[in-house]
DNA sequence: CTTGACCCTGTAGCATGGTACAGGGTTTAA
DNA sequence: TTAAACCCTGTACCATGCTACAGGGTCAAG
């Protein structure tokens, strides 16, 4: 093998994920079909790590796989333009953002819960349980 | 059929869920098996739109279908105490809170690229993509 | 020449909380 | 009596991101 292809297992390890999630990737179009050597191999060229560890971020950064085959989509077409990307950036933000409100909203009708029960007694004079039931 | 048993479509028209949603729970153990008439057809108590609102409410403070399934058990013994119920209440509590710092992290993160990012030019000097393919 | 490490395809499974049939039987009201 | 509306079981499917086979073929070292 030369520095300039690569098998799977290569490009796995090199990018620190498993093979099947190489192979995975593929199924989900977020790596590109590769060429294949005359054993049916699957032959990658070296910006396959760079892409790899791209969609390791991009998941960091909470962006599915779907999300992160449109910004590959844009990084590889030189007509996109920086403020697509950072629409996307931003929508995801938003949806952050969105996320953030509901679990603050959860965590409050917790904490309320929580606050109003003694915490001793049998079950049967919960204060939790007495307002999952009914009203 | 009297007051005091119905149909499955019943209950789950009286509690906003489908039919089919109550043969899940019955299948996720959050609802017990009922009896059956001569013909198969269940049969529940009028309890049981109690448990389906119980479990819906529950289901909004974040508990999963297990999880409520472990309230429900608690409730039903009478060995149980208030302050199981309170510790469950409080794990949660914890568990959201641990998402919240999470998605602030995530946003932080997509604050500093946005902040970055001029939004203007082409994707090959996008600042954010650029971070992404970082090595 | 054999062994082990690698590669292939295709399929199924995990968790989560349902939804949607297909292909039956039952009940109710006109 | 017949049609609609209901009920049954069993199974498959949705999204999401993998992981784990089974049952092969290939390749490199000793």
């Amino acid at each position: 093998m030369s520095a300039t292809h690569q098998t799977i297992g290569q490009v796995a390890r090199a990018s620190g994920v498993g093979v099947e999630t190489v192979r995975f990737y593929e199924r989900q179009k977020v790596l590109p079909k590769p060429k294949r050597n005359g054993s049916g191999y699957r032959i990658y060229l070296p910006d396959t790590v760079t892409r790899l560890r791209f969609i390791k971020r991009a998941q960091a950064l909470g962006f599915s796989l779907e999300e992160i085959g449109e910004l590959l989509a844009l990084r590889a077409s030189p007509r996109s333009t920086c403020g697509q990307v950072r629409r996307k950036a931003e929508a995801k933000r938003t949806e952050v953002d969105g996320k953030i409100s509901e679990l603050r909203r959860l965590r409050k009708a917790l904490d309320g819960l929580i606050g109003e029960c003694s915490g001793e007694g049998p079950v049967s004079r919960c204060t939790i349980l007495a307002r999952l039931e009914d009203n």
